[in-house]
RNA sequence: GGUGCCGUGCCCAAGUGGCCCAAGGGGACGGUCUGCAAAACCGUUAUUCGGCGGUUCGAAUCCGCCCGGCACCUCCA
């Protein structure tokens, strides 16, 4: 354990501040992971990648790190309460959509879009958490966390449902800065439900035997509310208060605060010592949705021949505090970046094969840079800074590329394995079964533009340059581009984007 | 109505009281290299931080008001 201090943003307190752990040098981090009724958006993973930086940071100074991130896959609902008997939660409503037809039941569509999330997830470098909990594997804690709420007076059973009574939790609405009366003030005029005390109260359980996946517990046929699986889990895994609780903006209220009340009031005790959350990510200057047609996923700009850390790169390349602007420009410059990590670690490869003799004449300066750029992690994570510094790294190898000691190679390899660790935008760390769904949409013949090549290179030869340019003109039409290096002509396939 | 957030160069985006006449990336322009390009490398590109007041020896940074944008208030990462 270093002496170094790891300081964050609290929502809680709203100011920025050390990070503390209950156990000395040991991380107790729980991360609100997705509901899957659908493929999860880049908007997601960018909360997702806080969370990872998070870790990184923390081992990068000798942390242990317990990290729990959970899989929804049930009982979020898409209205807290309903009138009409047909209330569904998002699982049973995207089954009835029209994506949702090839699967036969709700249960096979969380399985989909649990391995299309985890596919994603391990494309853009993200560190696998120790548990990955469902919430329907975690059925039993549920009912006895509800049994339990009512015992003891926080919660109530109605003929719809059991219910937190929110009266009983006098601090609710802390977290978000509200009160209970601005909070009642506040309430939308959504459909009321004659059988709850205040409006504010929330579900632990709802009782439905018509719902496509449900449980028997003592209040009958049902399922549990979307809030109970977090609380439950989170105190399974890593007991009763955690270090760290990390989510997106949207879920301080009311997801997070249904959780302190529920896991307070069983345990007497704080819930988590410390909260993140990730501001919203934009698309264009506008908010992401369906209907703006800007809903962007991971495989979508796979397909159209996004580098997965390239897509890391641009996610991470705000602060997680302030909401960002993801655009086509932003990926492609992101792209650009991570060509520069790519030629480094390339040439530093070539350095260390060519063994050449030398003096290091790097090591030093890329030993500050990566100092610097721990230090901007460790500072409320200003990936901003820690990518400018990270950059300044590769400047620092790609001018001493040509002529790199061997010594001096090893020293930027260094630089690069750290790099790695910490930001995880220098080469993929997962293996992945190249299932080739994500192939660039261009489609090249290699042995077509090889004989053009070899045409273009005898043109040359014989200094007829209007034919040699008109052929790299033709091919870069076709979104081919011709480079001349001294190792001979090569080809690349230019982005879509 | 309640609760929060943001406004920095042509674009993206750090910096939140003196180290800032403001990182980094893109773009543009100039240079090296090249048959010419591309790529790469080198350099230039904000006396200024939405507006107006105030606090201070000192403000992009703190306070007030105004203008503009965003989020949450029981669907959302």
């Amino acid at each position: 354990m270093s002496e170094k201090t790891f300081r964050l943003y609290d929502t809680m307190t709203r100011q920025v501040k050390p990070l503390e752990t209950i156990e000395p040098g040991h991380l107790r981090f729980y991360s609100c992971g997705p509901t899957v009724y659908s493929y999860a958006h880049i908007g997601n993973f960018r909360t997702f990648l806080t969370a990872d930086l998070v870790i990184r940071t923390a081992k990068a100074i000798g942390m242990n790190v317990t990290y729990v991130s959970n899989i929804t896959d049930v009982g979020h609902l898409t209205q807290d309460d309903v009138a009409d008997a047909g209330g569904e939660d998002k699982m049973a409503r995207a089954l009835s959509s029209k994506e949702g037809e090839q699967f036969n039941n709700v249960w096979e569509l969380a399985e989909y879009y649990e391995d299309a999330f985890l596919d994603d997830w391990a494309r853009l470098n993200l560190l696998a958490p120790q548990v990955r909990p469902r919430a329907t594997q975690h059925m039993r804690e549920q009912i006895v966390a509800a049994e339990q709420l009512i015992e003891q007076g926080n919660a109530y059973e109605t003929p719809s449902g059991v219910y937190f009574n929110v009266e009983s939790f006098p601090t609710y609405g802390k977290l978000s800065g509200n009160t209970q009366e601005n909070l009642k003030k506040g309430v939308r005029e959504v459909v009321l439900d004659e059988n709850k005390r205040e409006q504010a109260d929330f579900a632990l359980w709802k009782k439905d035997d018509k719902h496509l996946m449900q449980w028997y517990s003592p209040f009958g046929w049902g399922f549990p509310g979307w809030h109970l699986e977090c609380s439950v889990m989170a105190r399974k895994y890593l007991g009763d208060t955690l270090d760290l609780h990390a989510g997106g903006e949207d879920l301080i209220f009311p997801h997070h605060e249904c959780e302190i009340a529920q896991s307070e009031a069983l345990t007497g005790k704080p819930f988590s010592n410390h909260w993140i959350h990730t501001r919203f990510l934009q698309v264009n200057g506008e908010k992401m949705s369906k209907s703006l047609g800007n809903f962007y996923t991971v495989r979508f700009l796979l397909e159209k021949g996004a580098d997965p850390l390239a897509i890391r790169y641009a996610l991470i390349s705000g602060v997680y505090t302030k909401p960002l602007n993801f655009t086509d420009q932003s990926l492609s410059d992101a792209m650009g970046n991570l060509e520069r990590f790519k030629r480094s670690d390339a040439a530093v490869a070539a350095g260390i094969e060519a063994g050449r003799p030398g003096d290091d004449l790097i090591g030093a300066n890329l030993e500050e840079l990566y100092d610097q750029a721990l230090d901007s992690m460790l500072n409320d994570l200003n990936t901003s800074v820690a990518l400018a510094k990270a950059l300044e790294g590769t400047r620092v190898i790609l001018r001493d590329a040509e002529s790199m000691s061997a010594a001096s190679a090893d020293s930027g390899k260094r630089y690069l394995d750290r790099i790695n660790d910490l930001l995880g935008i220098v080469r993929p760390e997962h293996d992945l079964d190249a299932h080739q769904s994500h192939a660039p949409v261009v489609k090249v013949d290699e042995a077509r533009i090889e004989q053009l090549i070899a045409d273009r290179n005898n043109a040359k030869k014989a200094k007829d340059y209007a034919l040699a340019d008109q052929i790299r003109k033709d091919l870069d039409a076709e979104g081919i581009e011709l480079r001349d290096t001294p190792e001979g002509t090569v080809w690349v396939v230019k982005s879509a984007l």
